[in-house]
DNA sequence: TTGCATCTTGTACCCAGGTACAGGCTTAGC
DNA sequence: GCTAAGCCTGTACCTGGGTACAAGATGCAA
């Protein structure tokens, strides 16, 4: 027998807001729970473990979209089979490294124009001192928040 | 005598959404430019660089709130003297290297959870195999991008 | 003068990932 | 049975950086 939580316990035990976890329902990442009769969830322990499988998702870079597919992964809910967290992690691996490089040359520019001196940015622009390119700089700003 | 233009060409020179430019205007981002009689906007040339230096800025990974701090640095305005480019750009390059830092971590996780061959994150998370570390991770989750 | 392109304003909507609130119902302890 | 704490639903709001739309006014060329 599995010991049944309310949601306010579940909250708390994952160290989410209770909204969150209607939330995550809506979205289709947490199961609907079993409820009582007055309407009342009831969760069995293991909605714990599923949120702290969310949350670890998620500061490895995964969107709730993404986390919701390596929940289904594996289990080939009726024919398609989705990536699994292999896949999908390897994927997010070349996003990250992206995103690291990005990181990098904005890194660069900004000690370039640290190096240089320049201390007004508007100035910068307008004269050839100033090493920041002004056109053009890395990719295309849509690399995410991965 | 300055050449004046019309909204439409200075988003079109700088590559913005004409929308875009009332949005910088509300933000404080642009000066408010001179009218006709009838209301609407002209702009000096250098309006459109501006708008270049604002969009290198955020690229470099300022916020429109920190380059409206940028474009006013130097010149202070009354007397509180805002941190110039120097400054920012400083404290910026400690922003980009955290997350630098935590991309790497992440990154690092991911590449543990694929070598140990994991392909399901909920069996990963009820068994002691696999290496993501399902408590803590890296930092606050609000470092940001940067 | 007419006609069309361009511009004006205000307001609403988009993305993600939640959070807050109001008004009403259920549950648990005494 | 009473009361307080907890939970239910729906809906609205938040951040950041814009974008879209409607209805009406202007600008400019023919």
């Amino acid at each position: 027998m599995t010991i049944l939580l309310r949601s306010g316990q579940v909250a708390q035990a994952a160290g989410v807001n209770q909204q969150t976890l209607r939330y995550y329902e809506r979205r289709g990442l947490l199961e609907e729970p079993a409820r009582t009769n007055g309407g009342h969830r009831l969760y069995p322990a293991e909605a714990v473990t599923a949120l702290r499988v969310i949350k670890t998702a998620q500061r490895l870079g995964f969107s709730l979209d993404e986390v919701a597919d390596l929940l289904t992964a594996g289990h080939h809910h009726g024919r398609v089979v989705d990536p699994g967290l292999q896949a999908q992690a390897r994927r997010k691996i070349e996003e990250v490294d992206q995103r690291i490089h990005d990181l990098e040359i904005i890194k660069a520019n900004l000690q370039a124009a640290v190096d240089a001196g320049c201390d007004d940015i508007t100035l910068c622009a307008t004269t050839d001192c100033c090493p920041i390119p002004f056109a053009e700089l890395t990719t295309d700003e849509t690399s995410g928040d991965a």
